[in-house]
DNA sequence: TAATTTGGTTTATTTTATAAACTTATTTAC
DNA sequence: GTAAATAAGTTTATAAAATAAACCAAATTA
């Protein structure tokens, strides 16, 4: 009846930034940051969570002299996200 | 650019509950249990906090000679309800 | 009448989410 | 040139949540 919800994509957070990334080539931490209100803390450790669970896939390098975190959306990631919302529909249909 | 997700509904045992709720006119705990797969360890936490927030009202009757604890979501949980997931589509709609 | 089942609640443990504190390097102000 | 402020994160500590295990009381069954 209800279908389980991928507990790395159900978390606030990191839906915002997995919805993020679904609609950009790629995207920066500051970035990501702004757009979703988030404290660098925070975003660190959910990034990394992405990033772990293969859903996101970080590349390091340097603007300039100054370092910038880019973040890109998996494949992984676009089918778990994909999957997430169509189990999340079994919660949301109200019958009758 | 992301609405804010009430996190009394941002649980998937709490969200089970309230989606079975809104489709009937009440559901006893046995019930809900049953539908959810949940413990009622877990089940008897997540109404209370359901009803401590007050999207549920919880009525303990006997049925013969047993209890029995009826639940029904309330206007303000239906209210909830649908303030969420308008709020949910923000993280879902894919642009581009 | 002893064991089992029903219908839960309470308590304890594990996991998460989040913020606060910290680090390293870079500008900017004097 | 150096002290203070800013940028870009990471690490660590704390608060909150989810979950399961243990427990309880009454009823039923063996």
């Amino acid at each position: 009846m209800f279908k389980p919800l991928d507990p790395i994509l159900h978390s606030e957070l990191r839906l915002a930034v997995m919805s993020l990334l679904l609609g950009v080539e790629e995207a920066d931490f500051t970035y990501i940051k702004e757009q979703t209100g988030a404290t660098a803390g925070n975003l660190s450790v959910q990034i990394d969570k992405l990033t772990t669970a293969g859903y996101v896939e970080v590349e390091k390098k340097f603007v300039g002299k100054r370092p910038c975190t880019l973040c890109r959306i998996t494949p992984k990631g676009v089918e778990a996200f994909d999957q997430y919302v169509k189990n999340l529909k079994s919660y949301l249909k109200v019958k009758k």
